[in-house]
DNA sequence: CACGCCAACTCGTATAGACGAGTGGTCGAG
DNA sequence: CTCGACCACTCGTCTATACGAGTTGGCGTG
């Protein structure tokens, strides 16, 4: 019923040696990125692009796949294809872990999602002590049973961040730590009151496609990355304390740092 | 020829919900992660899994492309499917610009990658001037024209980075640093005997999918995002006189950042 | 008016076939 | 032995068709 108004699609050149299917994708890109289709917009449906090109729905298939694997645009059963809206992103500062920052009693994310106006949520907590993995081991010096502190970071409802921590059982075993709720803080302000001052982290940061599992738990669409961080905590003594394995929709964050030009 | 040797691969469930392209893919995907076929190695062929599950070719087809979406195989013209070797990562620590490192006559990737061993080049230089776009006249305080200093950076021939440099012209026209080789020390250096005394950098770190002429100047896979790294340097009175734009091969990189629990 | 059903439209999955083009090995001519 | 032609195998592109399943809106029934 929607003719795809002429004008807002050009023609397939013939005698390009581009593969059809990528001069489709070519001009859709071309106008998403002109703006003839706006956020969240829907694009014109296989069989109208199958109409106005002269190809086969396999054809125009191919060209949103393209589009999918970018992360510009994404299919919903039923209704469309449609330009994929990029939502708000959460900044992450090199300082949110200042100890003035851990004066409160709310979680950090809480209190700064509801300071930016978002309804912030946690779940799939799970605390429990197992088995060190290598890497944790190794980051940790060699230990060989962990304290595991699993978590889920929502915000509006969206999956944005699924975190770990993990740390010796010798520094975490019956403290509040241990506990689902370790209190005011976090467990930062815990494992100072247990005499662990902190010294410095250490962060890495990887980028990749996510595992099935995460595009899972995360929800992600077609062409969302994942941002893969993972946080070492070393205390006054040179002593790694606590690993933090974090993996985040890269959809919803920019990570900012400070560094002294020493 | 290869027919396939039975044990590789199980059967699919027709009883399962997931569709048959997923389900093959699952199969390939967790005989990889097992380490059946190992890095560099080739996979079944289109038709030797056509053969295997009873399948249509494009079924075979939609489940590799599943799997290159991952960045986990890369197919090849006339060769096969192969998994996808990780390239060797490039470690950026957090004090790569100290002054310490500063000292050298050659570049600090120059002078890094020699010391791993590996063969760098840098090509497609470009220094000119030109107007700056909203987001950088922004960070550099309102500027309406800079110099501008493109580069790609290479390792063992393989593209990793791509990185234009903005400076306002009232500090960089007529200077070495509008010279394709500013010399040693590099443009910070400069900055220093010029007056600018660096007193900290401000790195912005996102995580996508590459654009198609990202694509091409990084030589990227299919299934690899680009880390997309905004730095700004200011200098000991607040002024921001560069600001960095680089975006790297995210298979390439591990970004590693110090901070001080302060 | 309210509700449910249905039709039309959407994308998802799968088949079968065709031709093109890049690669690598074999084999025969020189 | 060397080189080129050829062929088998590989993935790339494209067509045509079929059916399934989620969504939406309208229409008819109660």
């Amino acid at each position: 019923m929607s003719p795809l108004s002429s004008g807002l699609l050009g023609d397939l050149d013939p005698t390009s040696d581009r593969a059809v299917f990528r001069q489709i994708a070519d001009q859709l890109r071309e106008a998403i990125d002109r703006g003839r289709f706006r956020e969240g917009e829907k694009l014109p449906s296989e069989a109208d692009l199958v109409e106005h090109f002269g190809v086969s729905r396999m054809t125009v298939r191919n060209a949103f796949s393209i589009l999918q694997g970018e992360g510009l645009v994404h299919a919903e059963h039923g209704r469309g294809v449609f330009v994929r809206p990029r939502p708000p992103v959460r900044r992450l500062a090199s300082d949110r872990f200042a100890r003035r920052h851990r004066e409160q009693g709310k979680s950090a994310f809480i209190v700064e999602a509801d300071a930016a106006g978002s309804h912030p949520q946690v779940d799939s907590l799970e605390v429990k002590e197992e088995k060190a993995s290598h890497d944790i081991s190794t980051r940790l010096g060699s230990v060989r049973r962990v304290l595991a502190r699993r978590r889920r970071y929502l915000l509006d409802g969206k999956p944005v961040e699924f975190a770990t921590s993990y740390l010796p059982l010798d520094i975490a075993r019956g403290t509040p730590i241990a506990e689902p709720n370790p209190g005011p803080g976090g467990i930062y302000a815990r494992l100072e009151e247990l005499g662990h001052h902190l010294d410095h982290f250490e962060e890495e940061i990887r980028a990749r496609m996510p595992s099935p599992a995460e595009v899972k738990t995360l929800r992600l669409a077609a062409g969302v990355p994942v941002i893969h961080l993972v946080r070492t905590a070393f205390d006054t003594e040179g002593r790694a304390v606590e690993v933090c394995d974090t993996v985040m929709a890269a959809d919803a964050y920019v990570l900012s740092y400070q560094l002294p030009a020493t």
